[in-house]
DNA sequence: AGCCAAATCTGAACGATGTCAAGATCGGAC
DNA sequence: GTCCGATCTTGACATCGTTCAGATTTGGCT
């Protein structure tokens, strides 16, 4: 009655001492930030946003509910940490869409398109990435990195659609910010704006975004 | 040591019977939904979203914690009417913009300011509208009629600038899916996105919405 | 006038959560 | 071998959403 389940599994206090790892790693559990952030994708995929409490993932770690603490200060630094994830997979869904493509409108519509898919498969995710963290601008660093790093991507794909049109100074700074918005919107109607691709004559989500992102930024533009 | 504070002020329990009100309005309290509604709204703007719990609200309105599930069935439910008030002020925001405009780009821009505007100027109240109360279709029938009273409006002005043009079928709509994606990420990435205007040389957020949602559509396209 | 049923509100309670303080335990340095 | 600091656990506190039984008020009916 006392403990209905055992500690599940734990890793077996790492046999090999790899200290290669993110240098605070192998101590008492192996690596427990690795697992909390593990465990709290696998409940976010499992049973969405709602039930991602710091409780609940420490239980799926099989710790106590204090241990992620030593972590993480609170609560909103896991999911900082969740977020900078990903922004490591959106940039990665950006630039797989993109291999193969040479031209560079197209490489610039298949980027948002990347965008917009990885939102759609990864709505809770999506959200935290965007979520409450980012109160100052130093709050957690870890995630601007990744999201910087995931701008950087769109913003070379749009520098080379400009080629080397010199515009106003600013004009290419302008340009991505447009190109980021358009993606990022489609992507946040999508996931919480309740729309549906039917509404607008497309089979999936996948054409949709093609055919909204595709105007402006093509060559038919 | 019961009662700390002895209801802050009641109001005099409606002198005049008004039944043009939502008709379950005037019995014990005088309007508790509506006070709920306002008190939710005050909170939201002084201490922010983390800060409006159900209990706070119950607080600030002066009655006990489980009053709210006489006019509420959940939280979710405030929140929904909370959201459905929003787009009203987005629709109106909207339309101010374009009063006295009469070039329909001109107009669609303008209409887009608002949005951007209305935004930013309520960023707790902006997340709240797209926020969870969404799952399912009918779950908020008043947030999602309002919800629908706004995009209509951006709808009119998309069309204003097609004028006469008819293109293929489905054109319509993925043009205003656009311009509705294009405000609402500048929106969005502006509110939660971490994004600085003076990064885009624009001197205030009205300025870059402005330089952001002109070009696709203004008749320099 | 008087009463009833329904609408409205209160008080207390349950389970769950974020967070903290104090102690136990382990790994490695001396 | 001993000690220190990093790591984890136990236990507790305040708060939250929600429910339930009962008190209170209201409007309408007779």
């Amino acid at each position: 009655m006392s403990k209905p389940s055992p500690s599940p599994q734990r890793p077996p206090r790492r046999s090999a001492t790899s200290k290669a790892a993110t240098r605070k790693a192998a101590y008492h559990h192996g690596d427990l930030r690795r697992a909390l952030i593990e465990a709290a994708r696998a409940i976010l995929e499992q049973d969405g946003l709602p039930a991602l409490s710091l409780r609940a993932v420490a239980r799926r770690a099989g710790v106590s509910q204090a241990a992620p603490y030593h972590h993480f200060p609170d609560r909103d630094a896991l999911l900082a940490a969740l977020g900078a994830e990903g922004f490591d997979g959106l940039d990665r869904a950006m630039r797989e869409r993109m291999e193969g493509l040479r031209d560079p409108g197209q490489r610039l519509v298949a980027s948002g398109v990347g965008y917009v898919a990885f939102a759609v498969e990864n709505p809770a995710l999506f959200r935290i990435m965007f979520g409450a963290s980012m109160r100052g601008v130093g709050a957690h660093p870890e995630r601007s990195a990744a999201g910087e790093r995931a701008y950087a991507t769109l913003e070379r794909a749009v520098q080379a659609t400009l080629g080397d049109k010199v515009g106003e100074p600013g004009a290419m700074a302008l340009a991505c910010l447009r190109a980021w918005s358009l993606a990022h919107g489609l992507a946040k109607l999508l996931v919480e704006g309740g729309i549906d691709p039917a509404r607008y004559g497309a089979r999936d989500v996948d054409e949709l975004a093609r055919r909204t992102l595709s105007e402006p930024f093509g060559p038919g533009l």
